[in-house]
RNA sequence: GGGGACGUGGCGGAACGGUAGACGCGGCGGACUCAAAAUCCGUUGAGGGCAACCUCGUGUGGGUUCGAUUCCCACCGUCCCUACCA
C-alpha cells in the first residue's frame, strides 16, 4: 500500500483536517457566489426574482440571540442547525426560502460592560456581533446575509421608533374591536360625534386638559408607576438587580420603591383577540396554555356591598354562591379602607378579629406594615397562613340583607379584580382556612357529594341554602343570579384578566430613545417622522454619582445633559422642548425584526407592502404570518405576546397584510450536559471529571453527577470551535440533528459524536477512493433491490425531513448507505447521486465537495431533492405476520395484491400456525391486508 | 394549589392501534497491526435450552380491543411554567 502519511492513515481519509479544508472552501464559494441571497418580488432586492417566480414561498425564522461576550457552546445552536437544514429541504424541494439572521443587541449587559470598562456599548456590541457572526457561518448555515439586521442599528431603531409612534398615535375603539388613529377620536370629539365620558365639551377643554384625555386613550400612555431607585448608585435598577432583601445586587446599597412617569402600553385592550386568535395558528399546546394562563380570563360578576356611606365592588367568578358571602375582604393597601374603618370597636367584636389593638385604625395601621414589610420569601416560609384584622366596619350582602363583617388581609390583592372579595368559605379554600381561624360562619350554598369529605367545596351540584337559585347547577345559578343583580342595579355580569398594561419605560442608556419631547407645560409631543431617528447621544459619563434618598430618580440619559434638551420648530415657531429620558425595553426591538428581514433596505417605509404581502401570506388558506418560527421555550409568553399585540396594531391601521406574525411556532429542546458537584456541592470542571467503574472522580475525589443545561455556571460547555477541531462542523450538525427529536431536551455525549463522524466516512468512502482520491462510482445499473432501499429511503427521508424528523431521516440515510458499503463493487451512480442530494440540508459541505466530484456543475444548494419513484414502493410478495390469539408466531409469504381468502389459507396452512393451534376452532379471523393476520381460537 | 410535558435495553432514541427496541453510542468477539489508535467484520433486552426454539418484557394497577409502547381512567415518579388571581 502506498501512503504518504506517517501514521498509516491513508491520505483520502475523510478527517477532521480534510473536513476542515472542505467546509472553508465551500463557505467561501458560497460567499463570493450570494448563492444564499434570497429576491424579494420588488424593492432593493428584487434581482432574480424571474428565477423564482413560480414558486411558493417560505419564510423560516430563528430566535434571534442577543451577542453575548462569552461566545458559543454546543446547545446554542441546536435551532439555527434545525431551520437550516429544514430551509435547504424546502429550497431542494421547490420553494423560493427567506431565511436569515439578526441580533438582539440592546441590553444590560453592553451597558454594564461600558460601566466596567469604559467602553462604549456599541463597540463592544459591535465586536461581539463580529465574533458571533464567524461563529455562525462557521456552522455553514445558509443566510442571506444581506438582510441581517441588529435592533442597534440606526436604521433599524428609526423603525422602532416609528412604530412606537404609531401605537402613540391610536386608540382602541372598542365598539369595532380595533385599533384607530388617534386624528380620528379627536375629529369624533370635536365633532360632538362622540361625547366624552365625563360630559365634558372638546371646545371647552385647554391645550393640557385635551393631553390627559387621549393619554387615556393612546395605546401607548403616560402613567405613574413605581421603579427602583437606588441613590447611592444614582440609577434605578431593573427587578432583577433587585435582591430579595431589597438591596441593589452591586454594590448591596438600599433601594427605594419610586413613583415614576413611565410609558405604558394598553395590550389589555387586545385581551381577547390575543387568546382568540391563538386558536388559528399551529404552536405546542402547551405554549398557548402558557399564554392563556397569562392573559388569566375569568368570566363573573361584579357586585357592589353597600357599607355606610360607600360602596364595596368585589370581583367574584362564583356570584351563584352570593347567599353563602358571610364576611369580605380587601386588600390592606385598598383605598376605601380609611373611610371604612370604625373609630372604636363595635360591641361583640371578638378578641381574635382585634389583632389585640384597641382601636380600629392601630390595627389597621399595624397590619397594613406588617404586610408591606414582607418579603416573598418570607410569605413562602410561613406557609401562607392566613392572617388580618377586621376594621370595625360591616356590610350589606345585597342578596339577602344581613350585615357582614370587613377585614383587611394581605390574601387579598390590590393588582387583581377590585381588590376586595366576598369571601364565601363553604365554596373557596382559601377563605374556608380564613374562617376557621377568625371564626367566622360557613354556609355551604352548593350540596357536595355524598361521599365528600373535604372542608371547601368547589365543584358542582345543586344550590341550597339560596332562595331562589335551590336546586340549580353552578352554571344556571350563576346565570340567574347575574341577570338578578343587574335587575336591582346591585351588579353586573364582568370579564377580569390577569394580563396587565405593558410598562414600557427603562431608566437605561442602551435602547431605543423615546420619539417623544416635551413642551414647557410637560405635555408629550410626539416627534414628527421627518426628524426620525432620534440618536442615542453618544457622549454619556459612565461614572457613578452618588445622591441621597430625597433626591429624584434620573436615567443615565439625563447625563447627556446637551442632548435632553432641543429647540424645534413643530409648527409653532422655535421652541424649546426637554427630551424624554427613557429608553425603551429590550423587548421593542424583538417585537417586529421579521419584518424587517423581509425589506431591510427600504428607507420610505417599515416593510414594502408588496414584499409584506409575499412573505407573510400562506398559500394554503392558513392566516399567514412567518412559516417557521423555531426558539426556546423560555420566550413563551413575554416576547411571543408583545409581538402579537404590535403585530395586531400594524395590522388594525393597514400596515400589515394579516393579524399574526408567526403562523407554525416550534419550540426546540435543550442540550444538557452532566455536572459535577463535589462534596461541599460545588460544581467542578466537567471536562477534568473522570469515570472509573461507575464512579466519578475529580483529582482523585469522588464527585456526584447530574444533568443540566449547558453553560458556564454548571462548568460543563463544550464549544463549537472543539468541535470543528475533532470533527468538523458536518459532523457536529449531523449529531445535533441525530441526538433526538429537535423539540426534546438531550444530554450531550462528546464520544458519540463519533458515530456521525464515521457515518461521513463511509459515505466519503463509498464515493472516493481513499487511497487515491478517485471517484470510486460506476455507471452500471444498481439492482433492483437496491433500488427499492433507494427509494424506500428517498420516501421516508422526504416525509421526515418535511416534518423536522432529522434523528429518522438520518438513520434512513445510513440505513441506505449501509447498504452501500455491504455492495462489494463499485457504488452505482444511480445511488450515489440521490445519496448526496438527500445529505445536502444535514450536511451542506461535504455533499457538496462529493457533488461536485461526482462531476455536477450547478450548486447542490437549488439541485432538487430526490423523488421516491412509486414502482419501487409496492412489493410484489410480502412478509405477513401471522398472531395466534394476539401474539406474533410466524410469518408467511404472500403476494402482494393476494386476497383474504389466500392469506388466510395460507396462515392456516402453516407448520407453526397448526401447531399453535392445537386443533382448536377458529373464533374469530383477522385479515388487515398488508399488515398481519390473527387467528382467534 | 393550578396548568403543561414526559416515563421503552447500560446510554441517546425507533415503532399509521398490528413482528417492540430501527439508527447510533457503549460493551463483547474477531480481522488488520510488532503494538496501539483509526478502520473493517460479527455480536449485543432479560431468563432458559446443545439446538430448532421457548418464556418474560415499554413506570404501577385497571379498562376498551381480535390485538395496546400507542386510546381511556386511577396511581407512582421526573421535568417545565405559574402561583393566596377570588
Amino acid at each position: 500500500m502506498t501512503t504518504d502519511a506517517p501514521d498509516g492513515i491513508p491520505p483520502h481519509r475523510y478527517d477532521a483536517a480534510l473536513a476542515d479544508e472542505i467546509e472553508r472552501k465551500w463557505q467561501a464559494r458560497w460567499r463570493e457566489q450570494g448563492t444564499y441571497e434570497t429576491p424579494n418580488p420588488v424593492g432593493g432586492l428584487s434581482a432574480g426574482f424571474d428565477r423564482v417566480a413560480g414558486q411558493p414561498k417560505l419564510f423560516v425564522m430563528d430566535m434571534f440571540p442577543y451577542p453575548s461576550g462569552s461566545g458559543l457552546h454546543v446547545g446554542h445552536p441546536l435551532g439555527y442547525i434545525g431551520t437550516d437544514v429544514y430551509a435547504r429541504f424546502m429550497r431542494m424541494t421547490g420553494h423560493n426560502v427567506l431565511h436569515t439572521m439578526g441580533y438582539d443587541a440592546f441590553g444590560l449587559p453592553a451597558e454594564e460592560h461600558a460601566r466596567q470598562t469604559g467602553q462604549h456599548p456599541r463597540a463592544n456590541t459591535e465586536a461581539n456581533i463580529a465574533t458571533m457572526r464567524a461563529q455562525l457561518l462557521r456552522l455553514g448555515l445558509g443566510h442571506d446575509v444581506r438582510r441581517e439586521i441588529a435592533t442597534t442599528d440606526v436604521g433599524y431603531y428609526r423603525w422602532t421608533q416609528w412604530i412606537f409612534l404609531q401605537i402613540y398615535n391610536s386608540w382602541y375603539d372598542r365598539d369595532l374591536a380595533r385599533a384607530r388613529p388617534i386624528a380620528e377620536l379627536v375629529a369624533e370629539f370635536a365633532s360632538g360625534a362622540r361625547a366624552l365620558e365625563d360630559g365634558r365639551s372638546w371646545g371647552d377643554l385647554d391645550e393640557g386638559e385635551r393631553h390627559a384625555v387621549l393619554n387615556g386613550y393612546r395605546l401607548a400612555y403616560l402613567d405613574e408607576a413605581p421603579v427602583n431607585w437606588c441613590p447611592a448608585l444614582g440609577t434605578v435598577l431593573a427587578n432583577e438587580e433587585v435582591t430579595a432583601e431589597g438591596r441593589s445586587e452591586r454594590g448591596d446599597h438600599p433601594v427605594f420603591k419610586r413613583p415614576l412617569k413611565q410609558w405604558m402600553m394598553r395590550i389589555t385592550e387586545y385581551a381577547d383577540r390575543l387568546i382568540e386568535d391563538l386558536a388559528h395558528i399551529d404552536w405546542f399546546e402547551s405554549v398557548k396554555a402558557m399564554q392563556r394562563n397569562w392573559i388569566g380570563r375569568s368570566e363573573g360578576a361584579n357586585v357592589r356591598f353597600p357599607a355606610g356611606s360607600a360602596m364595596i365592588e368585589v370581583f367574584t367568578t362564583r356570584p351563584d354562591t352570593l347567599f353563602g358571602a358571610t364576611y369580605m375582604v380587601v386588600a390592606p393597601e385598598h383605598p376605601l379602607v380609611d373611610e371604612l374603618q370604625a373609630d372604636a370597636w363595635p360591641t361583640g367584636t371578638r378578641d381574635a378579629w382585634t389583632g389585640a389593638h384597641d382601636t380600629p385604625a392601630d390595627a389597621v395601621d399595624e397590619y397594613r406594615e406588617e404586610a408591606a414589610a414582607k418579603t416573598e420569601l418570607d410569605r413562602q416560609a410561613e406557609g401562607r397562613e392566613k392572617t388580618g384584622v377586621f376594621i370595625g366596619a360591616f356590610a350589606t350582602n345585597p342578596v339577602n340583607g344581613k350585615q357582614i363583617p370587613v377585614f383587611i388581609a394581605d390574601y387579598v390583592l390590590m393588582g387583581y379584580g377590585t381588590g376586595a372579595i366576598m369571601a364565601v368559605p363553604g365554596q373557596d379554600e382559601r377563605d374556608w382556612e380564613f374562617a376557621e381561624i377568625f371564626d367566622l360562619p360557613i354556609i355551604r350554598t352548593v350540596q357536595p357529594p355524598e361521599d365528600f369529605a373535604g372542608d371547601a367545596y368547589t365543584g358542582d351540584g345543586p344550590a341550597i341554602n339560596s332562595g331562589f337559585l335551590d336546586g340549580l347547577g353552578v352554571e344556571d345559578a350563576k346565570r340567574a343570579m347575574i341577570a338578578h343583580l343587574q335587575e336591582r342595579g346591585a351588579g353586573v355580569g364582568t370579564t377580569t384578566y390577569k394580563l396587565r398594561d405593558w410598562l414600557f419605560s427603562r431608566q437605561r442608556y442602551w435602547g431605543e430613545p423615546f420619539p417623544i419631547v416635551y413642551d414647557e407645560a410637560g405635555n408629550a409631543v410626539a416627534l414628527p417622522h421627518e426628524l426620525l431617528p432620534v440618536e442615542l447621544p453618544e457622549l454619556i459619563d459612565w461614572a457613578p454619582r452618588a445622591l441621597d434618598e430625597d433626591s429624584d430618580p434620573e436615567p443615565p440619559l439625563g447625563r447627556a445633559t446637551e442632548w435632553a434638551t432641543v429647540e424645534l420648530d413643530l409648527g409653532e415657531g422655535p421652541t424649546t422642548y426637554r427630551r424624554e429620558l427613557n429608553t425603551m425595553p429590550q423587548w421593542a426591538g424583538s417585537c417586529w425584526y421579521y419584518l424587517r428581514y423581509i425589506d431591510p433596505t427600504n428607507t420610505e417605509v417599515v416593510v414594502d407592502p408588496e414584499a409584506e404581502r409575499y412573505w407573510m401570506t400562506d398559500a394554503h388558506g392558513g392566516i399567514g404570518g412567518v412559516d417557521l418560527y423555531v426558539g426556546g421555550v423560555e420566550h413563551a409568553v413575554l416576547h411571543l405576546l408583545y409581538a402579537r399585540f404590535w403585530h395586531k396594531v400594524l395590522y388594525d391601521l393597514g400596515h400589515v397584510s394579516g393579524p399574526e406574525p408567526f403562523q407554525r411556532l416550534f419550540n426546540q429542546g435543550y442540550i444538557q450536559a452532566a455536572a459535577y458537584q463535589d462534596a461541599r456541592g460545588v460544581y467542578v470542571d466537567a471536562h477534568a471529571v473522570e469515570e472509573r467503574d461507575g464512579e466519578f472522580l475529580y483529582e482523585g475525589q469522588p464527585v456526584t453527577r447530574t444533568f443540566g443545561k449547558m453553560g458556564k455556571s454548571l462548568k460543563n460547555s463544550v464549544t463549537p470551535d472543539e468541535m470543528y477541531a475533532r470533527f468538523g462542523a458536518d459532523t457536529l450538525r449531523l449529531y445535533e440533528m441525530f441526538m433526538g427529536p429537535l423539540d426534546q431536551d438531550r444530554p450531550w455525549e462528546t464520544r458519540s459524536v463519533t458515530g456521525s463522524m464515521r457515518l461521513l466516512q463511509r459515505v466519503w468512502r463509498n464515493v472516493v477512493d481513499e487511497d487515491t482520491g478517485e471517484l470510486t462510482v460506476s455507471d452500471e445499473e444498481p439492482s433492483e433491490g437496491l433500488l427499492r432501499v433507494l427509494h424506500r429511503t428517498i420516501d421516508a427521508v422526504r416525509s421526515d425531513m418535511g416534518a423536522l424528523r432529522f434523528n429518522t431521516a438520518i438513520a434512513r440515510i445510513t440505513e441506505l448507505n449501509n447498504e452501500l458499503t455491504k455492495l462489494d463493487g463499485p457504488t452505482p451512480r444511480a445511488v450515489a447521486e440521490p445519496l448526496v442530494r438527500m445529505l445536502g440540508p444535514l450536511v451542506p459541505h461535504i455533499a457538496a465537495e462529493l457533488w461536485e466530484r461526482l462531476g455536477q456543475e450547478g450548486s447542490l444548494v437549488y439541485a432538487s431533492f430526490p423523488e421516491a419513484d412509486p414502482a419501487y414502493l409496492v412489493e410484489d410478495t410480502i412478509e405477513l405476520p401471522v398472531h395466534v390469539n394476539g401474539k406474533m408466531r410466524s410469518s408467511i409469504s404472500v403476494a402482494a395484491d393476494a386476497s383474504d381468502q389466500t392469506i388466510t389459507a395460507a396462515a392456516l396452512a402453516d407448520p407453526k400456525v397448526i401447531e399453535r393451534m392445537d386443533g382448536k376452532e377458529v373464533r374469530k379471523l383477522i385479515v388487515v391486508p398488508g399488515r398481519l393476520v390473527n387467528i382467534v381460537v
